[in-house]
DNA sequence: TAATCAATTTAGAACGATTCTAAATGAGCT
DNA sequence: AGCTCATTTAGAATCGTTCTAAATTGATTA
C-alpha cells in the first residue's frame, strides 16, 4: 500500500459520489501534486482486484468507481446524470437461482427521472 | 429509411449475436461496399432513438447492439466474453415499485462462467 | 552504510472507440 | 431541370484508457 494508493482509496471513500478516473486524478493531485494519471489507472485496477472498490461501466463516456465492492443497483437520472445507490431485496439470490452455479456478480442500472428534475420538468422545456 | 439504414437494421436482426459497431460496419460493408463508418454510428443512434434496437454498454471496450429494445438481462461469460439473453420474471415491476414514478428502463448484466468454459475449466490451466 | 532487486511511479506516446466536420450525394418537391 | 433538406462520406479530431521505458522507491541482504 503505497501513499499514492492510499490517497486514491481515500478519495474514493471520502464521499458518496461515484467519481470518474479523471475526477479521482484531479482530487488526488490536490494532495500529491506529482501524481501521474497512469498511477491512478494502475491503482484503480489493483484496488478493484483486491475487492476494495468496484468499477461501474457504461453510465456515460467514462467509467466510474464505487467505494463498495458489494453489487447493488445504480439509479441514473436521465436529465442531470446523477447516480444514486439502491437495493433490491434478495436480488443476489434471484439471479444466482436464474443463472445457476456459474453465477459470479451483477451490475444493475436503472434509468429514471430524479425528484429534483421531475419538479423542474417543463419549466425550462421551451427554447 | 435509407438503404444504408435498412442494411444496418438487417445485420442486427439477422442473428442472435450482440454485435459491436465495428462488426456491424464490416457486415454492412459486404452488402454496401461504399458504406462509411460514420453512417453506421449515425444510424445506430437513429435506430435506438426510434426504439428499434438497444445499445448495451460496458461489456468490454466497445458497446454492443441488441435487436430488441425491450429491456432484459445479459449474461456475460467471464472466460470467453460471450453474451446471452435471460429474463427475470417481473423484474420490471420489481424495479418500478422500488424506484417510483420516475422509473424508465433498466440494464442488467450478470458476470458468470458459461457451461462450455466451466467444462473446460482447469484443463488448459497448467499448460 | 552500500549494493541489489522487485515493485511502483512517472511522463508521455500510442491506441481504439466514438464523435465531429465539411463537402458530396440523393430523394422528394415545384 | 432546379431547389431544398436530410443523409452519406472520408478523414480528422477527441477522449478515455492502456502501454512503454526510464526513474524512483522501499525492502533485503551484504
Amino acid at each position: 500500500m503505497t501513499k499514492q494508493r492510499a490517497v486514491i482509496l481515500e478519495v474514493i471513500r471520502s464521499d458518496m459520489c461515484h467519481h470518474t478516473a479523471d475526477e479521482i486524478f484531479t482530487l488526488a493531485k490536490e494532495r500529491l501534486p506529482g501524481i501521474s494519471r497512469a498511477t491512478v489507472y494502475n491503482n484503480l485496477k489493483v484496488l478493484e482486484s483486491e475487492k476494495l472498490i468496484r468499477r461501474i461501466t457504461g453510465d456515460a463516456l467514462a467509467d466510474r468507481y464505487d467505494n463498495s465492492y458489494i453489487p447493488h443497483g445504480h439509479m441514473i437520472c436521465e436529465e442531470c446524470g446523477g447516480v444514486r445507490d439502491f437495493n433490491i431485496q434478495n436480488l443476489d439470490r434471484l439471479l444466482s437461482d436464474a443463472i445457476g452455479s456459474g453465477f459470479n456478480s451483477y451490475e444493475l442500472k436503472v434509468r429514471y427521472l430524479c425528484d429534483a428534475c421531475k419538479a423542474r420538468e417543463g419549466k425550462y422545456a421551451e427554447f
